[in-house]
DNA sequence: GTAATTTCTTGACAATTGTCAAGCACACCC
DNA sequence: GGGTGTGCTTGACAATTGTCAAGAAATTAC
């Protein structure tokens, strides 16, 4: 997945601020395992995903809890973290080998006072980052474990065959053991 | 709480901006039991309570669930159906009297192309919007109900005495009757 | 390829929570 | 102020989910 094309996707960005943008940008290629920010640490960079696959994590007691996944073409700026400019509560780690674009927020305010555009993206961010919010919360309120993982399954096609389990588990509150036991009692239950 | 006052606590707001602004804002007050929006109709306006208390709501099968509660000083801007020009899925409530202060979507845009600073104000009420519900999953995804409620009250404490507790349990993803036990069991817990 | 590690599955049981229903308390309306 | 309705509490029971632990399967490392 394109950064150029990901970006004008979410707004049309002209061509000073490209070359701008692409003057402070930094690709990384990271391997399996790698973490991004940590939780505690001032987190001060946004990222794209070129490829490859991510999530967020923190503790809550001893037990790690996932707060979010995603996968190449998204656009990953902690905005609870950033915008309170409070260190993270979350630790962002790779589920795969994945390229990553990251810009300091250093370059971005300077960006984002040069070109009213990247403005607009951030704006267009917190838009997505609402709605997938307010889907979080209706999933979370789904009762009953299983109908919770299977409207997983119907918003997040493509991570719940990419995702280890046990981290969707943590995602939708369930203990990995009880979803284990769901997809087996599921599995009969379709081929009866 | 007063409209004004709580704006420029926002976002500071020059003399122009607040002239035009009250041309075309609508002060209402409203009975316990009125309803501002209703689920399934195209919302298009905001809000801010100047008194009084609100919730929102939605059907999951044949059970309501609270979405969110909100007590006076507080700005309304049902935001995924905003953003989406969608129907709304939730429907807006009064809990006690109130006065609404309402500007409908079509003058607000017009408001925004104007001043900036209408702009700045989505903004802002956005970035609360994130860090509401990062609190509000982080609630969700603590296991045992009574837990739940314990962190409800220190994140809410002021609504935990004001709403009525079905709508608190809905919000919890509680049963009723459950979360009416545990108080029980929380008051004889700390009696003795 | 094999060993070592990690993750997933499954069993038995315990704890938590939901369901249904009945009684109680309280607020609200004339 | 008494009747009416609504919401809260509580009991008995059932369903769901979590816990602990051990074995199977898959993945990783060498």
């Amino acid at each position: 997945m394109d950064f150029f094309a990901a970006l004008t996707k979410l707004t049309p960005l002209d061509q000073p601020a490209w070359l701008d943008l692409q003057q402070v940008l930094c690709r990384r290629d990271l391997p399996r395992g790698a973490i991004l920010t940590s939780e505690g640490q001032l987190n001060e960079e946004v990222y794209f995903i070129e490829s490859g696959l991510v999530r967020a994590f923190y503790f809550n007691d001893d037990h790690e809890i996932t707060a979010w996944m995603a996968a190449e073409g998204r656009f990953i700026w902690p905005l609870p973290t950033y915008l309170l400019h409070r260190p993270a509560h979350e630790t962002i780690q790779l589920l795969e080998p994945s390229v990553i674009v990251a810009v300091s927020r250093r370059d971005m305010d300077a960006l984002q006072q040069q070109h009213s555009v990247f403005m607009d993206i951030q704006h267009r961010l917190m838009e997505r980052y609402i709605i997938m919010y307010d889907l979080r919360v209706q999933l979370l309120l789904i009762p009953k474990a299983e109908d919770r993982m299977t409207a997983f399954g119907h918003s997040f096609a493509d991570l719940a065959q990419r995702v280890p389990m046990r981290y969707i588990a943590s995602f939708l509150g369930i203990d990995p053991s009880t979803l284990s036991r769901l997809r087996g009692n599921f599995k009969k239950g379709t081929n009866s």
